[in-house]
DNA sequence: CTGTTAGCGCGTTCAC
DNA sequence: GTGAACGCGCTAACAG
């Protein structure tokens, strides 16, 4: 139709016409409908697949921030999705919203292997990881320097005269794990032998955090600073170490840190950022072809009250 | 086809024929087109439209997990939007939202008129608010019961023996009006009259409440408690109370209440269920003739620390 | 510059 | 129990 022509202004329609059919879509309240549109030509139509792990945690839930935005500026919405740390959740979810027919997928995974994310691979819909780099499925991705984060973190506690860090926290996640290896990095950088007994890297349960900080700063030969990898060790490390600061702690990703009664080093990251990167990969077209990318986001590390000696 | 039939669990399929086609279907992981599905049926394909005044905001950002639980329950998915404050915005983004063929809209309002919200409407598509009563629109809602908060604040206050309770934050906002309509009162039932020179409703601004609060506490005739409306307005009143309680202080929807250095009485809600209500409503399909319904959801008082004498 | 034909992927309807 | 024809709302390609 001519009216089709005269709404996506498109050439080829006389003024007069043209006005007079924005006239009557305005009166009539018409809106085209997209569907319909995307189904005949087959192009994209701003919609984009966003999977979390959870919505209920603050981190992950604040990269939709970003995402919207950088989707907003392409003028794309997000179709929300939470597969509650569930990969078959995951993998039901994606099926569902490239059936819905979304131009890309952004999916901050719930477990280790991703490779159930290929259900949408096959259907050419581009995929973007967030938080975690890909394993069992090729993918562009973004990821936080974990690594660098604890590296750093460590090597300040050495300028700082620390010689014996202790390390609290589960390594099973992407996310520990790499922490734990910038923390391994950092030692051997500095010439510091890692002490084993200075380590925990059990579950993510406050009380198993709790007593393994109580045993290490009893010991015979206690560290006297802490480097604590996840939140809920970093719960129990913050009860076992009380109110008085003798002992330095560093944690990641601590909300509300300046308002804990402890002196707190804090490694973190702008998640909007990470947000925002993710969306700019998948508007970004990739060449199917092309080697899959990686951006990475770096930490701030930043101390809260007053630093113990 | 056949083949429809089959995938859609419709009888007249024979047993046999049935498995091969879900075999083949699997096999090739292939998926219906809902999109073309819903052109040819017309009916509802599960996506709900969550246009939100801000996702920065914690409590606002809070009310998306309830309603992806319920779309979840219902097999519906959200498409998310944020009108970052601008009714313009927010009228366009209802409109793409209809465009695109969503089933039902929930809105957290950013002005105070809502007449552009009827873009919806017009096309038939159920409308729910969230966090306000509708103004210059018939439509469902859902909102905090926020006078009765407030009512419940100052009796609380009342019953500590407390008689001069002084007002702090903007009553611009639906929310504040009706917090200071609580207020009012609670006052009356109690026989205690309201003293204006106790009352501070200007805008959100933490000086300008600083300024107020300590204003009215060097008065000749102090208050003992105050009741503080707005986020804001309770930081710069938690500055000019500093660390010693004098006096007892009461806010809405403070996080991490129990880290602030001061003893506080919280008046807060459950935003998830407010965001489950919201999305139970558009599910629970009302008679296109029937009187608009409002959900209310009731607020609780906590008290953090030792409450000041 | 405008209208016509055809078909995107699906489901309804009605023959077979 | 199965398949053919038709149309949902839209647009690409060609006629007028």
């Amino acid at each position: 139709m001519t009216v089709s022509r005269a709404l996506n202004g498109r050439p080829g329609v006389a003024g007069s016409t043209r006005q007079r059919v924005l006239a009557a879509a305005a009166a009539l309240g018409y809106r085209p409908n997209k569907q319909a549109s995307r189904l005949r030509t087959g192009k994209p139509d701003g919609l984009v697949g966003l999977v979390l792990a959870t919505l209920a945690d603050p981190l992950i839930a604040s990269l939709t921030v970003g995402v919207e935005q950088t989707c907003a500026e392409n003028g794309a919405r997000i179709v929300l999705a939470s597969s509650n740390g569930d990969p078959a959740t995951e993998g039901d979810l994606i099926a569902d919203l490239v059936a819905r027919g979304v131009d890309g997928l952004i999916v901050v995974p719930a477990g280790d292997d991703h490779t159930h994310l290929n259900v949408g691979q096959r259907s050419g819909v581009p995929l973007v990881l967030a938080r975690c780099p890909p394993a069992g499925v090729v993918a562009d991705c973004v990821v936080v320097d974990e690594a660098r984060g604890a590296y750093r973190a460590c090597r300040h506690l050495f300028e700082q005269g620390h010689r014996r860090i202790g390390f609290l926290g589960s390594t099973r996640s992407w996310a520990g794990s790499e922490r734990f290896r910038g923390y391994h990095l950092a030692h051997g950088h500095a010439e510091v032998a890692v002490d084993d007994r200075m380590v925990c890297r059990a579950r993510e349960v406050a009380e198993v955090a709790e007593n393994a900080a109580r045993g290490m700063l009893t010991s015979a030969d206690p560290p006297s600073a802490l480097l604590v990898a996840g939140p809920s060790s970093l719960l129990g490390v913050l009860r076992a170490v009380a109110a008085q600061p003798p002992v330095a702690v560093v944690g990641f990703d601590v909300e509300c840190a300046d308002v804990v009664p402890y002196p707190l080093g804090v490694v973190s990251h702008d998640s909007v950022e990470l947000g925002r990167a993710a969306a700019g990969l998948l508007f970004d077209q990739r060449r199917p072809s092309a080697a899959p990318r990686q951006v990475t986001i770096e930490t701030s590390l930043v101390q809260t009250g007053p630093a113990p000696k």
